[in-house]
DNA sequence: ATTTATTCCATACGGCGTACGAAGAAGTTA
DNA sequence: TAACTTCTTCGTACGCCGTATGGAATAAAT
């Protein structure tokens, strides 16, 4: 006999089953908001502030109600998340596969990583169940019709989209690392530099990086910031794209 | 007028530069402990129950000190984790490198993954400066030193260290995801499933994933599981190889 | 009209990081 | 030696957090 099933799972997939039963016919007050409006309450808040500003409270206050209401909504802020992932990937309309297969595979990864910039706050999401709600489900079929029939097997093709994918988002990542230390801090990543570059090169000189001196302030210049994502992401992605069509021209 | 540099610089690198002038001569009382060895309890509680069960009360009570004792040790919980990040790299041994180039650039890949995996904890830091300490440099230029002289320009180089490391990290994120779901819920993968499994069946029923629907059943009897990390881990790394290489030969 | 299920919410509990200030220890100075 | 200064240790407190509990109001079912 299995355990009960999640909760969150029925809730996240509220929009694509009909009516559970005949009338639902609930008995006590009518609820004065909406599911959706509450998790989408969430995610304005998420986009503007980041994910750890969604608190129960914080979301109660900006939907009108009291703290513990928002709990008739949704049984927990975890499973709240788990409702945020799936509606915020539903916003993004999945747009049309190119000819070609290498637009294809770059289609995967920037539509990635559009969207992770579009709600950096995904990529503050930890400890919840994958998601399996309607809008990623349809995103990994999109994703996966994107690389079928090209010559890879089922295994290969599910490798070459995570492959994409999780590239993609650690490039928003690293990007999105310095914005939250900012936030966090209270410092631009400029003043910080200013503020210690000195102190840095007393304290490196002491030791010897003759490549990462060399190669940091070639980067430096290059690109007048510690790092550059979206060049990171253009080379990284020619780099994958070659592998993945050299795999397949090898068969 | 630059800002007052960040204390933790110093705190980073404090064991490579000397005494900071002749003799320190301190008033007060001595301090009980050193700050290794409060940064060594630290990552004993993350590697046994995550970042998340490093507090400041539950560090202090590991050392026998009281909670706010903590503080003349490290100036916040913030700087602790900066402390702990290099600290951490610093106990694995950078491994000689081979002379292939692409067995060099596998060992990057390799040795990041080996060195998440030991300390996941490393994937939920966040919101911290990048770091820059000792270990971290000493790491960064022996990552550099793996492609020096095989036809990248500088900027390449750290963008080809950068893809590497951020490939293999985004491998031990995916797995870690699993593990923290596991830990925060109580319930294994395996156990979801089973209990879940029907119900989702049933949602998804109402729509149409025909690829992946086959995808997922043939990635689900060729792993035993949802994902097989290991595996993706040989797939992507080899792609990217073949695709570094390919851009090297195109020279 | 009564019962029952549901919403809304006030209160409270045990956690968190850390600001503040008191007590005592160990140097420096008179 | 005595007074002063500086530093460590730590108890207390503040304002956050997620959420358990239970009471009052409401609407459907009986």
């Amino acid at each position: 006999m299995p355990a009960d099933p999640d909760p969150s799972l029925r809730l996240l997939w509220r929009h694509v089953t009909p009516a559970p039963d005949g009338v639902p016919a609930r008995r006590g007050p009518k609820q004065k908001l909406t599911v959706d409006e509450v998790v989408d309450a969430a995610i304005e808040i998420a986009d503007r502030e980041g994910l750890a500003a969604v608190s129960m409270r914080s979301l109660a206050k900006q939907l009108g109600l009291g703290a513990m209401s928002v709990y008739t909504y949704v049984p927990s802020r975890n499973d709240l998340i788990v409702l945020m992932v799936d509606q915020a990937l539903g916003r993004t309309e999945l747009p049309p596969l190119p000819d070609e297969l290498a637009a294809r595979l770059e289609l995967i990864a920037r539509t990635q990583y559009a969207d992770v910039r579009a709600h950096p706050w995904l990529l503050e999401v930890a400890g919840v169940r994958p998601w399996l709600g309607p809008h990623s489900a349809d995103r990994y079929e999109w994703q996966l019709s994107a690389v079928e029939g090209v010559g890879l097997d089922d295994i290969e093709m599910d490798q070459t989209v995570s492959l994409l994918v999780g590239f993609a988002t650690s490039i928003a990542r690293a990007e999105h690392q310095v914005r939250l230390a900012e936030r966090e801090s209270g410092t631009s990543e400029l003043e910080w530099w200013e503020a210690n570059s000195e102190t840095l090169g007393e304290l490196m000189a002491h030791r010897d990086y003759p490549i990462a001196g060399r190669v940091g302030s070639a980067a430096g210049e290059a690109y007048q910031a510690a790092s550059d994502p979206a060049r990171e992401l253009e080379y990284g992605l020619a780099r994958i794209i070659d592998g993945v069509l050299a795999h397949l021209g090898r068969r």
